[in-house]
DNA sequence: CCGTATCCAATAAGATACTG
DNA sequence: CAGTATCTTATTGGATACGG
């Protein structure tokens, strides 16, 4: 009994806590352990499977992994569900708590946009990507569009839908779009953030909308 | 079998990076190590000398400050200044990028609120509760205030100016104020959030509009 | 293929004592 | 007061091995 609740106490709780009312406070230990936020960030646009999880989390460890995904569970931020016959694969999904963290990545996202040591090339996830032009939409040059957009990341693909300022995304197959994407997450970033050309991905439609769609996005200005 | 400096030379160069272009991570890379956060937080009402820090940080231990005080003036998002004698105090200040953090601070404190693990009743800072009125302020309710509310924490105070549905804070002498609050701010905090009577801190002025005052700040919905 | 468990080396954090 | 230095503990990441 003793050993147990020691254990218990002193450290699966509050793993390391804060001692701080600060709902701020609350929030690191909620999610503030390594890779913990970039795990929830991964399942914004759905469920994902643990080896897509560790595909596109670059650097983490099946253990940590694991771990987080484990603790994420425990707080009430994701949820671990198993796929109906045939597939009966298991996935982790966030609860509609754990969606409602999108704010935190955006807050967090925009502000890093200016730091000058961002480096716009390093690999990017297609959850990642899609979820940057959520935060990083140019709502005046929006307002009018009312477009689909899809995106086809290898296996999974997903549909942008512009309409009055804001972008709606859902992952699913694209049809009906106006313009299609396929290629990596990555070179779409190097192209819309980097002014890389568009010839590095394959894309489908209409190319004249699709560039323009491309132009919706712009950074804030570097500090200094 | 392994060579040794395999290991060395991939983690020489970024401290531990997270090899990922999304502005999130990098965010991440910048504050997220342990305590950087709230120690940001602590420098958004005005320059803090290294023991208030330690003192408004319960559990921080004097080397972590140091090292985090290193690290964030070397990213940019704080700057060490040497006051002028006969003070000739040394102080840390946000930068303005680091003033910028404050949607952040915002956004995991609205979102930390819901949760079912959060406790009010632990200690708080006075920057944080005064912070927490930023974030939680209802902006419908206080569409119509013109008032200064002056706090009085220790040494230190601050007026909050309440006008137009915001409310702007800043550090100075509690003159011109239409009520002043003078006592803990883990006090303040049990009253507005924990439904506390208001006799546990001293209130001087207009007792009624400090009554009001309170009113204007209410946490989201727990979740479940 | 999907995870989980275990062992090990490298870091980061915490506690405490100490110095200008 | 404002930090350093030092020591101990905890966490992380990598490799690997193991069961479904």
């Amino acid at each position: 009994m003793s050993l147990e609740k020691v254990t218990a106490i002193g450290r699966a709780d509050p793993k390391r806590g804060y001692d701080d009312a600060c709902g701020t406070a609350h929030a690191l230990e909620l999610i503030g352990e390594r890779w913990a936020l970039l795990v929830l960030r991964e399942m914004m646009l759905g469920p994902r499977r643990f080896s897509g999880l560790r595909d596109d989390l670059p650097g983490i460890s099946a253990n940590v992994l694991t771990q987080r995904l484990g603790e994420l569970e425990e707080r009430g931020l994701v949820r671990r569900r198993r796929l109906p016959p045939p597939a009966s694969v298991q996935v982790y999904e966030a609860t509609e708590w754990g969606l409602e963290a999108e704010p935190i990545v955006q807050a967090l996202g925009r502000w890093a946009a200016r730091s000058p040591r961002h480096d716009p090339t390093l690999p990017i996830s297609g959850v990642s990507i899609l979820l940057s032009f959520r935060t990083m939409i140019d709502r005046a040059a929006a307002r009018d569009w009312d477009s689909r957009i899809g995106f086809r990341f290898g296996e999974t693909s997903y549909i942008a839908h512009i309409h009055h300022g804001s972008i709606d995304i859902a992952r699913g197959e694209v049809v009906g779009c106006d313009a299609l994407f396929d290629g990596e997450p990555t070179q779409i970033a190097a192209i819309v953030y980097g002014g890389a050309p568009l010839d590095t991905v394959r894309v489908d439609g209409d190319e004249d909308l699709a560039r323009r769609f491309l132009t919706l996005f712009t950074l804030p200005p570097k500090i200094g």
